[in-house]
DNA sequence: CTCGATGCAAAATTTTTGCAGTCCC
DNA sequence: GGGACTGCAAAAATTTTGCATCGAG
């Protein structure tokens, strides 16, 4: 998949707002959290960063993470394991809800608008400013022992 | 703080039906989990757990939680960090979110009922069963610079 | 050139596990 | 007394950090 260049001018462009340089591993790595089609651990980017640029290391990976984050670029996904999940962020919608599937080890995004005002109503009640929300259902496929695979949910 | 022997037996019980020896270390670890009046960790824990019997060890609390967990005498709270937190189930209520205070460290637990109806209504759509879910605001404290601190939580 | 950025390996953190010895039933 | 349970320490697994070197501007 090639990325817009557009898309890449928005890492360079807040690489250098922020002062920062434009090296050739962060734009490796960055180039290869959009060709994920899927949501991505630290090391799979670490992987996909190397068939760009095999001088790409681990620490980099680390290091560049939260630069994306910032940017708006890719998005923090923690379903609560011992390591957190990224994903690009191509299309910013409203609220995501995750929906994470025990039996398939597959995370879907669903939309849920209501977040908003939830988020809304709790920072009246409480005088908060809301920095970060998240909803989540870990949940079992019901055919899954009938059909021997939960991929009815990728018809979502 | 005094627990109720009610609710130990009910940890005994548990136990024993599951085929499970009744051992100083476990009671001393549930009861220390019952002393905590706040959300605690598994250092917490271990800690509070060697001041009732000081041959509790590291291992035995990590291998104690899930039991307690099984046992709905505790329930976990993962907040995204690097640790999970943990906290007795003294009264069953309906769903409940967390609010996440990033200046205090303090996480609130709120009712929040119309997960349930978001749960059932996932499943429909899905066909899943849902196993657990969870909803958390991360929120920075409006007045903490005027007040110097966000103790108006505490009054929720 | 200069100093921010990188790779490497060691460290840090939390949780898990193997094993020899312990103690509950 | 037998096997479940425990403590200890080492291992796992992911992420962070110190330091010498490299390279973007």
């Amino acid at each position: 998949m090639m990325i817009s260049e557009e898309i890449n001018n928005t890492f360079k462009e807040f690489l250098t707002s922020k002062g920062l340089r434009i090296t050739n591993q962060r734009m490796a790595i960055f180039e290869a959290a959009y060709s994920c089609a899927e949501h991505f651990t630290a090391e799979n980017l670490l992987d996909e960063s190397r068939k760009l640029d095999d001088s790409v290391s681990r620490a980099t990976v680390y290091r560049a993470l939260p630069l994306l984050i910032e940017s708006s670029l890719i998005r923090e996904v923690d379903v609560g394991k011992d390591f957190k999940y990224y994903m690009a962020n191509r299309d910013v919608k409203t609220f995501q809800a995750q929906v994470i599937c025990l039996d398939c080890e597959k995370i879907f995004e669903i939309d849920a608008p209501f977040m908003e005002w939830y988020g809304k109503t709790v920072a009246e009640k409480l005088s908060l400013d809301v920095e970060d929300q998240r909803l989540q259902v870990t949940a079992h496929c019901r055919n899954l022992k009938a059909s021997g695979s939960c991929n009815h949910l990728a018809t979502k």
